[in-house]
RNA sequence: CGCGGGAUGGAGCAGUCCGGUAGCUCGUCAGGCUCAUAACCUGAAGGUCGUAGGUUCAAAUCCUACUCCCGCAACCA
């Protein structure tokens, strides 16, 4: 038994996430967090929402808001979605939290102590309309490259050249659409993160097991034009944690707040602190995860984010850890996604395309979803939701391998022996196969599981699902049960008992079926099979049981067409 | 020459590091079974592995060039 931290990368506040989102870290996480808790380890799974920073202003001022009150309501949402699709958090936290403000500001201490922070005058676009300093991509104006009268300050999208806000011709506000905007000398707090180039690097170095994918991306930051560059920390807004010497002014930032990537990844931490809290437990309770002088040092920590966040999980957030003198846990192990496209686009959220995660669960159980996505995560490289691919996988696997083999083995047996394990009979040689053929077959999956290879496992526990129909077309126990009522019984009792371990299995996937199978099988053991013989005799006979309803009603034509229609355009 | 990922039978993917008869799921076709959600099981057809060169006895796999798709590019988060 062991430990094991595991955080999602935290959704930011502005929305409903849609199913990239969701798919690209949340779910695999708890995927990954359900089986180890099913093996019995000790698991502290934490996530939170990202609230700071412009959109989440923006986003509050459409909606006619106080951006506190905003967050808060869209926390809940977001709160009840993550329920709704059954990720398991131990804790889902708020980036806005006291524990953060205070962690987040002690950490800016600690570095600027150690020589980590330097204070950077720079020139930023004022907008007197809005009222706020403008990030570069919050301007818009002519390309002086191309002419493309929406270029943002930060790139035109037409000509994709890097523009500078101050070589945009007749720019303005996004926001407001002004055109009445200054540049303005500001000052910020920088990140020294060049200074700990050699030791983020040795870090990331010492890493060999991590995926391509992950290590390639912190590379390149490392190594790309002149290596890491320093970053700035803070921000002009009044949405955020303010910039103070834990608690006392800190001079010349006054007003400012934490840029939102220097404490979103805190939070991770600071969730921890906020779940002792919630469970009225003391600071040793959540500093035994996090600080490797207070037990954490034999703790496994593993991180789930879409590519794009892997630059902040590989070197910024790091670097404050480092960078502070104390003794943080650091990451182990980063698993990091491609992106979902959606009928050979994007899914994005700016623009309401694709199916969010409201909308999912308003039309199928989270099962559907999990098992979907689960089995087509974007693990090497991008990956395509269609509702043709979706309606065939979901049918086939969920309800024709698995639902019908549970549908057909508790229906024979009710008919010919009535609802509990029948007794008599006895296992043979085909048996003794199966249980070997199964025993290779989940220790491929635990392999898998705890490679975190998500495609390889939902195929292996698909082929073990497979496995049961198999076995009864060549056992044939309504061929049996003529000749010997007994044999078949034997047969049947196996079957049944199968229909428990494949609860078992499945649950991390889809743990309400499981629930449901566990249920049907009125056994509350959930204990993870060492032996498979043993595992395959846990109902004995006698042991009543129900037939349940079907698992996974089939996906029919009408709704896939339905649903296509309805969801080819964009969000309203 | 900004960086990274991808291109494999109709669809989605594995295999590429460590060259050696091209594999899986779905779909299609044929057969079997009849307990079951018109479900299940078995078998077959179908690919010159993006293009063009090169290395080698042998290349999906190694090397070179090119094409197309996707993402990123540090002030969106």
């Amino acid at each position: 038994m062991a430990r094991h931290l595991i955080t999602s990368a935290i959704p930011y506040i502005n929305g409903i996430k849609h199913l990239g989102n969701l798919v690209g870290s949340q779910l695999p996480a708890d995927l990954y967090a359900r089986y180890l808790r099913g093996r019995g380890h000790e698991v502290l799974f934490l996530c939170a929402t990202d609230e700071h920073g412009t959109p989440a202003e923006l986003a509050a001022a459409k909606a006619g808001k106080p951006v506190a009150a905003y967050c808060a309501e869209m926390w809940q949402v977001q709160k009840d979605l993550a329920d709704g699709f059954r990720l398991s958090f131990d804790h889902f936290g708020r980036s806005s939290s006291e524990q953060n403000r205070k962690l987040t500001q002690h950490l800016a201490v600690k570095l600027h102590e150690n020589g980590l922070i330097e204070e950077v005058t720079e020139k930023q676009v004022y907008s007197k309309a809005d009222g706020r300093f403008l990030p570069d991509r919050y301007i818009e104006g002519t390309c002086p490259n191309c002419g493309y009268e929406k270029a943002r300050g930060d790139q035109c999208e037409n000509c994709t050249k890097q523009l500078d806000p101050t070589d945009l011709i007749a720019p303005r506000s996004a926001i407001s659409g002004s055109t009445e905007l200054e540049v303005r000398e500001t000052k910020h707090l920088y990140l020294r993160q060049s200074k700990m180039r050699g030791k983020l690097d040795g870090w990331i170095d010492s890493k060999t097991d991590w995926p391509v994918l992950t290590t390639s991306i912190a590379k390149k930051w490392l190594h790309d034009e002149g290596g890491l560059r320093d970053r700035g920390i803070t921000r002009d807004l009044d949405w955020g944690i303010p910039v103070q010497f834990e608690g006392a002014p800190w001079s010349g930032m006054e007003g400012k707040v934490f840029y939102v990537w220097f404490d979103a990844p805190i939070e991770y931490i600071a969730c921890g602190a906020e779940w002792a809290e919630a469970h009225a437990l003391d600071d040793a309770a959540w500093e035994r995860w996090w600080r490797t002088d207070k037990g954490a040092e034999n703790v496994r920590y593993t991180q789930f984010m879409g590519k794009d966040n892997v630059p902040f999980h590989t070197l910024s957030f790091p670097a404050t850890l480092i960078g502070s003198g104390e003794p943080w846990k650091l990451v182990d192990y980063i698993k990091s996604f491609n992106y979902l496209t959606y009928d050979g686009g994007q899914f994005s959220t700016s623009q309401g395309r694709g199916v969010f995660m409201d909308q999912a669960l308003e039309i199928l159980p989270a099962d559907y979803w999990r098992w979907w996505l689960l089995s087509h995560a974007p693990e090497g490289g991008d990956a395509e939701f269609t509702w043709d691919n979706f309606q065939m996988n979901v049918n086939k696997d969920l309800a024709d391998v698995l639902g019908n083999f549970v549908s057909r083995v508790t229906k024979f047996c009710r008919s010919k022996f009535g609802e509990a394990v029948p007794e008599g009979g006895e296992t043979g040689p085909r048996e003794d196969a199966l249980i070997a053929d199964l025993a290779t077959r989940i220790r491929a999956y635990e392999a898998h599981m705890e490679a975190i290879d998500i495609r390889k496992a939902a195929a292996e526990l698909r082929a073990i699902w497979v496995e049961g129909n198999e076995y009864l077309q060549a056992a044939a126990p309504w061929a049996t049960y003529k000749e010997s009522p007994e044999q078949a019984a034997a047969q049947i009792r196996l079957a049944l008992n199968l229909v428990r371990l494949y609860a078992v299995l499945s649950a991390p996937f889809i743990p309400d079926t499981a629930a449901r199978m566990l249920a049907a099988m009125q056994t509350q053991d959930a204990g993870w099979p060492g032996d498979v013989a043993e595992a395959l005799a846990h109902l004995p006979a006698g042991h009543a049981f129900t037939v349940p309803d079907v698992l996974f009603a089939k996906i029919t034509d009408d709704q896939r067409e339905d649903w296509q229609a309805r969801f080819a355009g964009v969000r309203a």
